[in-house]
DNA sequence: CACTTACTACGACACATGTCATAGGAGGCA
DNA sequence: TGCCTCCTATGACATGTGTCGTAGTAAGTG
């Protein structure tokens, strides 16, 4: 099975989203509530139903049904990152990197993590260095 | 003078935009050419100026008028990214930045900016680290 | 001046999305 | 049985976007 496809999400739907990953599972009302702005019972309801539509919010049979994000955040993380690289970027992950972890305090336990993972990623660089000349 | 404030924009605006910093500044013919898909001529125009109105794209008074963007690429990185890290990582950096060095090969040279970075990083977490005591 | 060519402005139509109102159905309780 | 309350389904309307067609204006060329 190959990568999702995870179109580019909406900032509303993103707040949907964000939603749904922190409260787990909702009905429509508790969904209101969590949301925000307050907005209209029906609202909520149809902008979910939608996403259902979409593919990107399961609900249940369940008499109050309860609706759930059907995508992790991570899948989301992923696909607005390789678009925001390829489009925005131009393929250079540094500016990206920059932007992260510049003005924005990182705990110490971060930063182990970071240098664990520019540790890894450094010998993968010099495993695979050798096969690679491209321009 | 505060930050410019970019909305999230949508995919297909991003594609303009791309075209845009490619190309430099462009006519709608030379436009419509940039863009890959091939798209009628009017199409772009309309397009373009929509997001002319929208204050992301510049457009001069010239007799074939030429666009340019209006944003740079940062400004859109830095926006998204910071609403990625609000909505979606729940205001982690590791996620994304795990995301962007793995699986992805990086050039000697960008390694080395990298670690630049984290050793600033960690030099400015010594120096607020004292004060701060988070919830 | 009349004609062609190039560019621009504007309108149209389909579909997506935010917003909501109202109608329909399924259980309880007097 | 009939009403009340909760939940769901559906329709409606405004705005934004992708897609164009067509009409209008400016500028050269005979």
């Amino acid at each position: 099975m190959r990568k999702k496809d995870v179109p580019r999400l909406l900032a509303s739907e993103l707040e949907i989203l964000e939603m749904l990953w922190r409260a787990g599972s909702v009905t429509l009302v508790e969904g209101q509530r969590a949301l925000a702005g307050d907005v209209g019972y029906t609202t909520v309801q149809t902008r979910l139903n939608r996403m259902v539509k979409k593919g990107v919010v399961k609900r249940s049979r369940s008499k109050p049904a309860k609706y759930t994000a059907a995508i992790q955040p991570e899948e989301v993380t992923s696909s607005d990152l390789d678009l925001l690289l390829d489009k925005v970027s131009r393929g250079s992950v540094l500016p990206l990197v920059t932007h992260l972890v510049k003005d924005r305090s990182l705990t110490c336990d971060e930063m182990d993590e970071l240098k664990k993972l520019i540790a890894e990623a450094e010998k993968r660089l010099g495993n695979n260095q050798s096969l690679e000349n491209k321009s």
